[in-house]
DNA sequence: CCGGATAGAGACAACGTTGTCAACGACGAG
DNA sequence: CTCGTCGTTGACAACGTTGTCTCTATCCGG
């Protein structure tokens, strides 16, 4: 065969011998430095694309000790549209300032988590957006201290001071359960994800304002917590439908759990209301009525890249909490036909 | 405030000095290579954890010239779920192998592509997994020769020699419409994506394959090309309803195009079959009855991500293409109730 | 025609790490 | 007691690039 066994790869100084000139010249003309008579300059040129130079990115900000234009994301799972989401906005910030992205999962394990940060930071990424799955991020000090930058995304951080964005989950929550209490609901079942989860305890807690601000009294019984799918979820909102004075409404915590509501209650041809944080790509398909708790998951990666870059760019402000809001939409196929 | 503005990060020589030691001992110590005494190799690890010293994988992989544990991958949009299955796949085999990800769009652009291409090359990447945009990808060929390794997914490569992971898009889609004939449909509507693109043209060969086996003449006004969203697929699929003799049966050449498909027939309670090539994670709820042409995206982009990791690895057998199996799949939310 | 300014080019060292090889003391065999 | 060996350790150079400085030739005003 033609396999010419691993040529080695050209460097600048094989570029400055085929072109007759020293490696500091070559340099140089693929920085666009002034200084160079344009015909030695074409020289080089000539020589580069000859021999299929490409400058050593690794060399070159070792060297440099400018930037390595590599940013970090770590998230719980890429595979999860609300993730890929945000991957796919700060990728595209990320291009806008010449910059890799590199994504890593961390499995919602705080361990892998913090494993993963500083094999990030002994890439020397100039920054990095995370999403924490643990609740005690002190362990970043010392790299922060040593110039490394972060921004947290959907959870604030904890055990240091960083730049963060969030969504209005509180407020979101209060509004929705609002509108239902408006609707003359009064028994709402409620489920969602375990407490230990910021935006779950968030959430929970605006539904609790706005029972409280109604003076509808909070009853366990209508309140199941740590469900993580929609399996859980559906088997919540069965097990309330089929008690004691069951409820009329339902909140759903995120759409995994809003996914598995809709299964029970179409399966049950149910009349519940039903009212899920996080809109979803299909959720004009859905076989039935829900209102859903959206916001922009776009601008949620997108503040967090912007504030990273303005970072990486100097800013030494104060660290500041960006809140994306939220609002609320009618969902369903039956919108469809009206 | 406190910040002691940008304090250097501590290097080897660093750490030599607090332990006492020569550089090449700290060297020896975080490489776990053998011949340092216990005791020594004690006060480096401390020396190390004293000073947050963390290695420079940079200067590491540039003086050792190992590998420099990243790959690419090269997609059309993080943000469309299909990619971004892939990308989290293909992120999970790169862990196991103790390997970096970096995900760039090309946005179907095949300059984008080529630009990307040649950037991940400059960092050094151990290989890349490209989804084609473009048509031609000779200009990777004097990269394959200086050792860039490659391997191609959904769409193979032109221009060079190299493996490919795709789908058996003309089989399933010949599959699914001979189950259509098989109910007894003798017209068929098709709306499909430009023939430019791999995937369409092989869908539509096997769409036209069945149909020439059983015998039905290839009718224009039933075949719509060029469709890439849901909003042209349910337009495409409006005009032929109203046309005269209109389609018992639909077949949708991805899931976009399902997407529109389903809003369509849903909007005019029209009981026409669809068939839809792509599987798509709501299908279940969608509120019709529909068939599915489905295959394990995640086994894609493991066969991938396995072939690359032989190559980097080693391997220099002939360019495999491999070929992922298709089945057909029932989907609505019909299949709830029964 | 001379002195100093200026532009162009290269020599050299350094970024942080690791491969190579030499140096050292301790040890056992002869 | 001597020699070779082994186990440790360090000195040095090099990976590919670029910042700093020096050197040379050219140009200008006087």
């Amino acid at each position: 065969m033609d396999k010419q066994d691993r040529r080695r790869r050209p460097t600048i100084s094989d570029v400055a011998a085929a072109a007759g000139v020293s490696p500091k010249t070559v340099s140089r003309v693929i920085n666009n430095e002034p200084g160079v008579r344009a015909e030695l300059a074409d020289q080089v040129l000539a020589a580069i694309s000859k021999l299929g130079f490409r400058r050593n990115t690794m060399a070159s900000s070792l060297r440099s000790g400018r930037q390595t234009a590599t940013i970090g994301l770590i998230i719980e799972d890429l595979a999860n549209p609300f993730y890929s989401t945000i991957a796919a906005t700060v990728a595209n910030v990320a291009r806008a300032h010449d910059t890799h992205l590199i994504t890593v999962s961390s499995e919602e394990d705080p361990d892998l988590e913090q494993r993963q940060f500083l094999q990030l930071c002994q890439r020397r990424v100039d920054g990095m957006i995370i999403v924490p799955a643990g609740s005690d991020h002190s362990y970043t000090r010392s790299e922060v201290e040593m110039g490394m930058r972060m921004v947290f995304l959907d959870r604030p951080p904890s055990g240091i001071l960083a730049d963060s964005v969030v969504i209005d989950n509180a407020a979101g929550a209060r509004s929705g359960i609002m509108s239902l209490l408006e609707d003359g609901h009064r028994r709402i079942g409620v489920v969602i994800d375990s407490p230990v989860i910021y935006t779950a305890r968030e959430r929970l807690a605006g539904v609790r304002s706005a029972l409280a601000e109604a003076g509808i009294p909070y009853d366990d019984a209508l309140v199941k917590v740590g469900v993580t799918n929609p399996e859980e979820a559906a088997h919540a909102i069965a097990t309330m439908l089929d008690g004691v004075d069951p409820p009329t409404a339902f909140f759903t915590g995120n759409n995994r759990s809003t996914i598995g509501a809709i299964q029970e209650l179409y399966r049950r041809d149910s009349d519940a209301a039903l009212l899920g944080f996080d809109d979803f790509e299909l959720a004009t398909l859905m076989p039935r009525p829900l209102t859903v708790i959206a916001y922009d998951v776009q601008e949620l990666g997108r503040a967090a890249a912007r504030r990273l870059f303005e970072r990486i760019g100097g800013d030494t402000s104060w660290p500041s909490e960006t809140v994306i809001p939220t609002h609320l939409v009618q969902r369903g196929v039956q919108l469809l036909k009206s």
